[in-house]
DNA sequence: TGGTCAATATGAAACGTTTCATTGCCATAA
DNA sequence: TTATGGCAATGAAACGTTTCATATTGACCA
């Protein structure tokens, strides 16, 4: 089919040994023959076969990106970044969405070791794989969500939930809605702590001037938002919060649309602010505030982890950033 | 480091063809021999290399996926499909972006090839692949976009553009702007020449009461489709179109910012209608009125032809349908 | 007993690489 | 002339599979 190297070898009357070391630039050999070896190269088209290689050295030039689901924009911009670093690098990146099912995590992270993988890249279901344990010669990377016994890199979500709290706090809020994730994620624990923590301390900081927060929960995607939101908006102007803070940027703009649909105006009678700034973040109407995770960063860390300098000690927690945009003012007098 | 199927041979005291036989269920193989053989497996916590195996038989599980960006949702629904189809049928998808350049693309492609690919879905740049031809061997499949000398699978992109226009007219506009994809991509002129199309045989239907048309072209993202969106709402509201229709829906969105921005109410002012429906489409406010591409048949279609029954024949042209939903209504009385 | 057949296990070859110990060659030194 | 050494190319082994031709076994029949 193909040409392999013997076929070269025999076109260029070397050995097969010499034209693998034509390929690998940085071996000493005769410029007679290096140039006849890479004219026949040309001339046949031939690609050295991954497989082949990859057996040989027992590692193949695979990273594998283990996710809930692709269709989230947090992890399709992940997915991006990852591949745009790794394919500079000479890697490929294999994509495997296990739709926050153990079951299908556990099948594609057979399936992906399989492959003898370079590297895996892995945003658990849960705090702990299914399958037991990646084998020991395996660099890997956990994002987002930790892993027992694994390297995380991830936005700092306790603070994160601190500054949405503190923006809303600010403004002069008082009766505020949370829309949690699903409390089996540890992201979603630690945002709503961060942010309950935060509140927290402005309640008994000014005891005359209670704080009321009430935390709903629902799952990382839009219609739970609009769901929930529609929950924590209905009852009298009085007993409303002003302001609702939600675990990820889908809730929030699901909870706009419950917003408006309710005839509530955002800011002016609820302020919103959402978690990630995923690109549809400022082109909703108002633009959306929300706390900032820093994407490209993560990326960067997790393949200069895997390809670069070994393993990385402990957790890694990155600095989330606010980013006010229009979706949040002060509460409306009354 | 990870078991070897000598290893299991060697400690069930067999030979290394019975434990392929084991694997390979339909061979014939004593049954305690199996059974001996199972267990050492499951002891061990044997796998077998995907490396060693596709190097023996030549072609790997592996699915390559090109596409120009996994950011775009259509791209990303996509990708979910198909991963989830191929996953299914023991296959993995690798994914490639190209970001549209023809020059990353002919890498990615090339990086491909040396994994010997199963099978190649691929929605190239442009009519022509950059690093020549696929070679013999491959099954390739060609999405959204063609490839001259391949099979292409896609929705029905002219009578997309119909339906789009059909849908307008019928509601009785007669002022009507179309924001297009870059005139590069076919996908972008069949819709445009589809819509065309039919507005002019409305024209040549009814001379009386002729309608006008603007065509102005961006790219496929939301930023495109507000700034081009500005342009066509500018003027005075006798001049300004009563309907516009665009190439994607994520202009379409755009889009919707940009006549909110101007005050323009919608659809009370202006209808718009999108095209894909992504999942987002029917989220935004108002719910966007768009041409829906199967994009899950397409995925189907697409798998069925790399690892079902042979190549497929031809062009598939999938229905595309409209899906009315709330930002479109007959032009204002004036 | 010898022969035939079916059933089943074996061993080796092959897939396309890389690597490493050898070999061959040539120049310089003794 | 014979050693010595350095440089470059070679050939074979190894990576982990699958497959195919061959070997082994036992049963059955004449």
């Amino acid at each position: 089919m193909s040409p392999t190297v013997k076929d070269v070898a025999r076109e260029a009357r070397v050995s097969v040994g010499t034209v693998s070391r034509v390929l690998a630039r940085n071996e000493t050999v005769n410029p007679g023959i290096r140039q006849r070896v890479e004219e026949v190269i040309a001339r046949l088209g031939y690609r050295p076969s991954s497989l082949g290689r990859s057996l040989r050295l027992n590692k193949s030039d695979i990273i594998g990106l283990i996710i809930p689901d692709i269709t989230n924009p947090f992890f399709a911009e992940l997915a991006k970044h990852l591949e745009t670093l790794a394919s500079a690098a000479g890697y490929s990146v294999l994509l495997a969405n296990t739709h926050d099912d153990p079951k299908a995590e556990c099948k594609q992270v057979q399936s992906l070791l399989c492959r003898v993988p370079a590297g895996i890249v892995i945003a658990p279901v849960s705090g702990s794989l299914v399958g037991g344990i990646l084998p020991d010669g395996l660099v890997s990377v956990t994002i987002d969500r930790p892993l027992t016994g694994h390297s995380l890199v991830a936005v700092d979500n306790f603070e994160g939930g601190r500054l949405a709290a503190s923006h809303l706090l600010e403004l002069g809020h008082r009766r505020i809605g949370y829309i949690s994730g699903p409390t089996t994620t540890d992201v979603s624990i630690q945002r709503l702590n961060g942010f309950r923590g935060r509140v927290e301390e402005a309640s008994s900081d000014r005891a005359q001037d209670l704080v009321q927060l009430t935390v709903l929960e629902g799952n990382f995607d839009y219609k739970s938002g609009e769901a929930i939101g529609r929950k924590l908006l209905q009852g009298n102007v009085g007993r409303r919060p002003t302001a609702i803070a939600t675990a990820n940027d889908q809730q929030a703009i699901g909870l706009l649309r419950a917003s408006r649909d309710l005839g509530i105006r955002v800011p002016e009678d609820l302020s919103i602010v959402g978690f990630d700034d995923i690109p549809l973040a400022s082109l909703v109407l108002p633009r959306l505030t929300t706390v900032r995770q820093p994407i490209e960063e993560i990326a960067e860390i997790a393949i200069r982890a895997l390809l670069g300098s070994g393993p990385i000690v402990g957790p890694i927690a990155l600095r989330p950033a606010l980013v006010e945009r229009d979706s949040t003012a002060p509460p409306p007098a009354c």
